[in-house]
DNA sequence: GGCGCACTGGACACATGTGTCTAGAGTCGT
DNA sequence: ACGACTCTAGACACATGTGTCCAGTGCGCC
């Protein structure tokens, strides 16, 4: 056979990785399928999936479309990858952060907004643009769809475990979640200093309850630490 | 001159609607300028910017592409006009929501729901759609933060009224109205039962008051003859 | 050293988009 | 009834995108 080597998903066992064990790429390789990945991923959260074109993303990597083909089956299939990806790597940080030890509600909610300032624990910037692809395709949406339910839940029982009572959780659950992917959407500029402000205050009205100052200022320097 | 008829914006006075009063569109004529825009207005609102193309809405319209180029200069002349009719007709009504007499802070933000319960008051599709096109186009994104900027004024001067200081009325601003606009993106599909249920919790939790049984009864009835 | 495999480039075929030019068809005023 | 004006169709030129075919090129391995 000419082109596409047989890597489809149902053969072999776990080809997980991009390093396939036994064979490899060869070592004339101009580039990657984690290369085309990578490239792709990036204009996708630049530019929109509309924008994910083979064509550009050859130009981008000084190689021939043709060379695309050897990798994958077609540009759907490069698109099913990208969300592949997606999925194993978000979700479970919002989660893992809402689960997190906390004395108070407060602080549980100082470290919820962490995912949202440090870029390196949650791509927010990727998760917005699948959020993004989700409003014109169907298969997209219900996995989108999918995690928020689990994102949420995570929170409202963050929520329940401060004592909060499960319809209040949800509602509380619901404003934060909902706000944090409306700022987003909302593509602000603004200096970090100015969202450092609003800390307490914020802390305040999520959880109706006033933050310690010693919360407050962790927050702050954590921001400083981490911010994009 | 051959094409395009010299009707742009500066002559005439009031040509608003379609029938210009004195030239007028030819009785012959298959579409009106209207017509072109009401179809792209629609794709934009269901596909986004990218999908507005020439092509497509001539064969929606059923009239050759030539025909647009009577009626437009160019695509872009088409965006603009589209942009222009949205500035004009959505902040307006979200900043007289928020302007309305009220005689508690929770009777306030019921009344300032209405504008995203009802499509009628405000096209928030529309303007999610522009929102989007926003995030690729600066001249867009300009327009967009300017408006942004207007109704979280409004709705922060809606708190202080209502006895706010201004600081609180400035988080709480930000964490309404960021919430609405999450809330849309996430492009939840619920019944609206479910988001009645919410109503009394929802002003609980924006306002840190707790609503009269009047205001959520009267939310939910609102809703109910009003809602999409 | 030569075979085979992994990978790449360039040409083709095709689809869809923009914008221009020109020949009209339909309607109105005189 | 005839020209002027408004509007439309269809052809051209061009750009950009996808996917396929085939002829290679450069390594590793027997």
């Amino acid at each position: 056979m000419t082109h596409r080597r047989d890597t489809d998903v149902d053969t072999d066992v776990d080809t997980d990785s991009e390093n396939a064990p036994d064979t490899g790429p060869a070592p004339h390789a101009k580039v990657s399928r984690q290369d085309w990945l990578d490239a792709a991923r990036k204009v996708l959260i630049e530019d929109g999936v509309s924008e994910v074109k083979i064509l550009t993303l050859g130009r981008r990597l000084g190689v021939s479309r043709s060379s695309f083909y050897w990798y994958f089956i077609s540009r759907q299939d490069l698109l099913d990858a990208l969300l592949a990806d997606w999925e194993s790597a978000t979700t479970a940080q919002l989660v893992a952060h809402c689960d997190l030890p906390a004395a108070a509600i407060t602080q549980a909610v100082a470290q919820f907004f962490r995912c949202f300032i440090n870029p390196l624990l949650f791509q927010q910037k990727l998760d917005f643009a699948i959020r993004e692809w989700s409003r014109r395709d169907a298969t997209v949406h219900a996995k989108m769809a999918a995690n928020d339910a689990i994102r949420q839940a995570a929170i409202q029982s963050m929520f329940e475990r401060h004592g909060y009572p499960a319809d209040e959780a949800d509602i509380r659950a619901r404003i934060l979640y909902y706000q944090q992917i409306g700022y987003y959407a909302l593509d602000i500029d603004e200096p970090l200093a100015d969202r450092q402000g609003r800390v307490a205050g914020y802390l305040y009205g999520f959880t109706g309850r006033h933050p310690s100052q010693a919360e407050v200022d962790e927050a702050v320097t954590y921001a400083e630490k981490h911010a994009k």
